[in-house]
DNA sequence: GCGATCAGCT
DNA sequence: CACAGCTGATCGC
């Protein structure tokens, strides 16, 4: 659950994700998405009063947010306020102060988020510099990589400030599945239930508003049927959701929720067959997060909970790797949590956010050549040399440090804080379909970030507090370790779906109730939602949702690998090329041997 | 009567 | 495996 208070120190003019308080003066208001815990005071009567005597406040947000927020007639209000932005358009925004006619420019993008329908990310670009909001997000490691407008001629831009959805940044929850794994694995488990007779439906136990969506459309999509939901209203504009929820209970497939839905399907009944008695085998399948540590090896992606019930893993928001790669990424010059991990407390989680850091104000530190380390900076791929930096000098080696790292280590320059930054090039990090050789390469990749963290923590013993080094030596220890992975191994999630139908399914018939006939009457109440979205067409851009179709070209691609946790379509960065199998080969046998890296073949 | 807040529950 | 959100009790305006 979203802590942020609403404003960012940077540009304390704008809320984003909170309407009270003293967000209630706020020159601009952003909504990354429509859950309850970033709207909070969006209906409250102060705010009402405050836009009623405003001329300029306006709601920034996707259109797919507008149309959510809107499908509740407590914030019809907003409609007048409202101002949708296109993903990836930047936007020129001018910050008035009504009372003095003082006026600041900002720029604002929004970026997908991969958290719900119409979940962004918000990059500021101003005065004061770029800042980055990310609502709740959940993207794949390497997305960031892939994201345009994060990266300016071919770099990273230089940004000030990440707040960032810190729900599972804590090392518990060290890898989380991936969404591609965790859908299909529930599908397996539908589809085995359902085959068996048409009185054999499932209940899926979903509890928030929206972020269930991708899941519905691909049951409906495999199964060719729709998913049984209680409103439609919503998705009205929406007609690739729609296509796959319907309003009428006659499906094998239901979301449907009523107060006391736990007992009533403990009893073998739906929520919406409720008081009848229908003869069927509702499996109940409850959407849930699990994790698994950074040696943990995964066990089952889908978990037996009872008679006919299953746990599913399912995450809304990035992992612990999933946000580090990011914020390792992006290397902002300050991280802030906008959540507290459950068992964690602000402090820690601070304290951690800061290792993903810049160490240095950019303007602070004088470059210091890396010595041993520096040959790697003409690994034109991965790095870019600083521009004062001198290729031939040997000056400044890291000796101890080059002693402390394992041999074989791949080795790479860090970020001069003044130096441009890269972006990927040729680096399978965004490939998302990576050959064993280009992964094997997108592991070279990934270890820039490795040994920048090693480097960090490494630096910061001279600096910092006895505690963090040892949290810093920890972390050398888990980084290091994993080499090979950015998480480790990587984990086949393929491997570690279990779904045994003979096993699970099998052999716990309960007694059958007699059949109601109420399953085959009026659907129900709002079933004429259906009828309401003719004349709609609001378009779910590929890059804003995971449930996108994919084209039919696409369909004998290989699946994504196993971190691969977004299936959004970010765009390739700029000019990337794929590395020839031979470059790569030639590649592969200097790394076995130690080999300098940067000499051109 | 309404909103804010919190505990409890799922 | 812990997210997101509903319900009900309580308090203040």
């Amino acid at each position: 659950m979203s802590s942020f208070a609403g404003r960012m120190k940077e540009y304390p003019n704008i809320s984003l994700d909170c309407f009270d308080r003293d967000n209630l003066h706020a020159r601009a208001y952003f909504l990354s998405h429509c859950h309850k815990d970033h709207m909070r005071g969006i209906k409250g009567p102060k705010l009402k009063r405050r836009l009623r005597s405003s001329s300029r406040v306006k709601l920034y947000c996707s259109p797919v947010s507008k149309e959510l927020l809107l499908s509740s007639r407590k914030h019809l209000f907003w409609e007048q306020y409202i101002v949708p932005l296109e993903l990836e358009s930047p936007t020129q925004i001018s910050l008035v102060d009504e009372a003095s006619g003082e006026s600041e420019e900002l720029v604002v993008t929004l970026l997908p988020a991969g958290h719900c329908p119409g979940s962004v990310m918000f990059l500021f670009e101003g005065r004061r510099g770029n800042v980055l909001y990310t609502g709740d997000f959940r993207l794949a490691l390497g997305d960031v990589a892939r994201m345009e407008h994060l990266h300016s001629g071919g770099r990273v831009k230089d940004i000030q400030s990440v707040y960032v959805d810190s729900t599972f940044f804590d090392p518990r929850f060290y890898q989380i599945p991936s969404r591609e794994t965790c859908v299909s694995a529930i599908v397996r488990l539908v589809g085995d239930w359902i085959a068996r007779s048409a009185l054999h439906v499932v209940w899926l136990n979903c509890k928030a508003a929206y972020g269930y969506e991708y899941l519905f459309t691909r049951l409906g999509q495999e199964f060719n049927t729709r998913v049984h939901v209680d409103n439609l209203l919503m998705f009205r504009r929406m007609p690739e959701i729609l296509s796959y929820v319907t309003c009428e209970r006659r499906t094998q497939i239901h979301a449907c929720r009523h107060r006391k839905s736990q007992q009533y399907v403990h009893g073998n009944r739906l929520p919406c067959a409720c008081g009848t008695g229908a003869d069927l085998r509702v499996l109940s399948i409850k959407p849930s997060t699990m994790w698994f540590g950074e040696r943990t090896h995964a066990s089952d992606v889908v978990i037996k909970s009872g008679n006919d019930a299953f746990r599913a893993c399912f995450s809304f928001h990035s992992s612990y790797c999933e946000v580090k790669d990011f914020l390792s990424y992006l290397q902002p010059v300050q991280v802030f949590p906008n959540v507290v991990p459950m068992g964690s407390t602000l402090a820690e989680v601070t304290r951690m956010l800061r290792m993903t850091c810049r160490k240095r104000p950019r303007d602070d530190l004088a470059y210091k050549p890396l010595g041993l380390l520096k040959r790697r900076r003409r690994l034109a791929t991965l790095t870019t040399a600083p521009p004062d930096a001198d290729p031939d000098s040997d000056d400044d080696l890291f000796d101890g440090l080059a002693a402390a790292l394992p041999k074989k280590l791949p080795r790479t320059s860090r970020h001069h804080p003044d130096a441009p930054r890269a972006a990927p090039q040729a680096t399978p990090h965004t490939a998302p379909h990576a050959t064993p050789e280009e992964n094997s390469l997108w592991l070279v990749a990934r270890d820039r970030s490795d040994i920048n963290n090693f480097m960090d923590c490494t630096e910061s013993n001279d600096d910092d507090d006895s505690e963090e080094d040892e949290q810093s030596d920890r972390d050398q220890t888990k980084w290091l370790g994993q080499r090979g992975s950015p998480c480790g191994e990587p984990p086949k999630w393929e491997d570690f779906f279990t779904v045994d139908s003979q096993n699970n399914l099998n052999g716990q018939r309960q007694a059958r109730r007699p059949f109601s006939p109420a399953l085959s009457g009026p659907s129900s109440e709002r079933e004429d939602d259906d009828d309401d979205v003719a004349d709609f067409s609001l378009s779910l851009s590929a890059s804003d949702h995971s449930w996108q179709k994919r084209d039919a070209s696409e369909a004998d691609e290989p699946p994504p690998s196993s971190q691969s946790s977004s299936d959004f379509d970010v765009a390739c960065t700029p000019d990337s090329k794929r590395p020839t199998p031979e470059q790569l080969a030639r590649l592969y046998r200097k790394l076995a041997d130690g080999d300098d890296l940067s000499c051109p073949d």
